[in-house]
DNA sequence: CATGGGATTGACT
DNA sequence: GTCAATCCCATGC
């Protein structure tokens, strides 16, 4: 795998490079579904090598989409109730993705709202479950092509202050929990919770955008 | 074909 | 802090 693609993930080869890089890449950017849009401050990644990836076990019908061409959305359930949304990256025959944790609402909050019922706006996408509910991401979008489908992803605005990145511990997983694949914008309130060791002490604010 | 285990969330004690 | 909801898929008989 090469890391030399680009910096523009409306582009094909910001997804063939290393999961990792492509993890701390992806923070700040923005995963949209038509009019509903966030920003991109929680990620992890996952690979084939490694036992909580599901493409550990090897190529079955359920990790077809994870070894297939980077730049795809790869959507599976999760404890039978949430959609969790990932982007398949590295090489066609690599099972390696990363998974979409957390967003701040930037577009379409009403909409989000809608579909999670009247809540705190920080917590409308503060977890992987919820972001996919928010943006109306289902089962039906697994093999979806980012650079060509209703899901995408964009570059970070211009206006929006830069990501303050902290790595720490994977959750929610039992295998290889030790390994700091988890990447989040510390400067976010919307960051799922347990937050990051990092993260403690700070202060997060709400809103991704530079003050006016 | 039956079974068991989740990359979670929200409600409740 | 505890716990149930709920379903897809991998595994084993």
């Amino acid at each position: 795998m090469s890391d030399r693609g680009s910096r523009d993930p409306r582009r094909l080869d910001f997804y063939d490079r290393s999961v990792h890089v492509v993890a701390r890449e992806l923070v700040g950017c923005r995963l949209r579904h038509g009019s509903a849009a966030g920003r991109i401050v929680e990620t992890e990644s996952y690979h084939e090598e490694e036992p909580a990836c599901h493409a550990y076990i090897g190529l079955t019908a359920r990790t077809q989409v994870l070894f297939g061409p980077p730049g795809h959305a790869y959507v599976y359930r999760s404890y039978g109730i949430h959609a969790l949304f990932n982007v398949v990256v590295e090489g066609e025959g690599v099972g390696a993705a990363v998974l979409i944790r957390a967003l701040e609402p930037v577009e379409g909050v009403e909409l989000m709202e809608a579909r999670r019922g009247r809540r705190a706006r920080k917590d409308l996408c503060s977890g992987p479950g919820k972001l996919t509910q928010a943006l109306g991401i289902g089962l039906e979008s697994n093999g979806s092509p980012l650079l060509a489908g209703a899901i995408a992803i964009e570059p970070p605005r211009r206006d929006e202050r830069s990501v303050e990145l902290v790595a720490g511990r994977r959750i929610g997983i039992t295998k290889a929990a030790e390994l700091p694949w988890r990447f989040c914008d510390a400067a976010s309130a919307c960051v799922s919770r347990p937050w990051p060791a990092a993260m403690q002490g700070h202060s997060p604010a709400l809103s991704g955008h530079r003050a006016a």
